[in-house]
DNA sequence: TCAAAAACTTACCATTTAGTATGTTTTACA
DNA sequence: TGTAAAACATACTAAATGGTAAGTTTTTGA
């Protein structure tokens, strides 16, 4: 029981990598198995289909990546508009997890899966779901600070600034980091229009 | 010349169709040919491989009808921000063109092929550039107006605006059209703050 | 240590994929 | 109206796809 997980899980770490570069459909099993050295009867020894291995994916690999990517940082203990951009900086600029050229992961297979297959868009909701409280979280807590603008809506505006994050990594498939830049710079003052 | 034309022009129509629903990359050329009532061989008769067909679609397909829905509109005569409202809302809850469930067709294709191919990533740039431009008249137009603050750097909001909208149609993905409408009111807010 | 369960391998299969070769029909226009 | 070019159809290919069958090796825990 201990080899055959840690099988399983370079299969799914093998499988992100992947399929972050060229998209989930069109990382063939094969693709997988090539640069994991597993055979195929042993891909589907442990996954009964190629969705399956999707599926846990996404909540093995991706979930928890994004988790400490994005959830933690703003846990931290700062003012509110100031640890939200901080994070978004971080992950844009200086995570090297991210390439700009690709995206980001999370976005790229709800762009792709979502609308195809309800399985994969329950489990990504679930955690859009988590970044979006969070971000209410937070906003709400600097409220309660003075930080935050009494009269704002945290769903709205936190549903704004998802957007936007999720906005600027389709931009810079387009135009690399340099529009990274340019976003920042409105993101900033964006957030200080809700102090 | 004439029915040459008119087979090419409704092969790349169901191209965008399908693939607007499917992905780029899981649109085969079968696919197409079932749906038109086109051979196999006319297919290859009017274009070389599937992603000279593919440019193809961008260019005349996916330019024109972009170019109606999101930069004729910005022209009209009204206030700065209630124009740039105005037209995604339109396209966001009115346009019959686009399915909150499939998004928005040159979003999702920038999304999968922006990093896959150059020819696509320049096809695309141009459109999304154009979009950008406008955007950047209209804030223009709206300062020398007095509708918008002057200390406000066009280029930066008018980013800002586009990842905002290409953010929602990719959110929309999970959560359907409920999510416009929290979206819309952020973005009303985010427009009165520019002016 | 040893047997049962877990983990893995190899060789295969049916289907789908983009693309081609070769020939036939349609169209435009002089 | 005749003919050359344009447009199309059919039947095919080789490679890639997700998945399976059947057997072999490795691991684990009593």
């Amino acid at each position: 029981m201990k080899k055959g997980e840690y099988t399983r899980h370079t299969i799914l770490e093998k499988a992100f990598e992947i399929s972050y570069k060229k998209g989930y459909q069109s990382t063939s099993v094969d693709d997988i198995i090539a640069l994991t050295s597993v055979s195929k009867g042993s891909f589907f020894y442990h996954f009964k289909n190629k969705d399956e291995m999707g599926l846990a994916m996404i909540n093995e690999i991706m979930y928890p990546g994004m988790y400490k990517a994005l959830v933690i940082p703003l846990n931290e203990n700062k003012p509110a508009t100031q640890s939200i951009y901080d994070m978004i900086k971080s992950i844009l600029i200086e995570d090297p997890a991210f390439d700009p050229r690709y995206g980001c992961p999370a976005v790229n297979i709800i762009e792709e899966m979502a609308p195809l297959n309800t399985s994969f868009n329950k489990a990504l909701s679930r955690l859009i779901d988590e970044m979006q409280n969070t971000l209410e979280e937070v906003l709400t807590r600097g409220k309660k600070a003075g930080q935050i603008c009494k009269e704002l809506n945290v769903k709205e505006s936190s549903v704004f600034i998802i957007t936007s994050y999720m906005g600027i990594r389709n931009l810079g498939k387009l135009y690399g980091v340099d529009c990274y830049q340019v976003y920042l710079k409105e993101l900033k003052r964006y957030l200080s229009s809700i102090e």
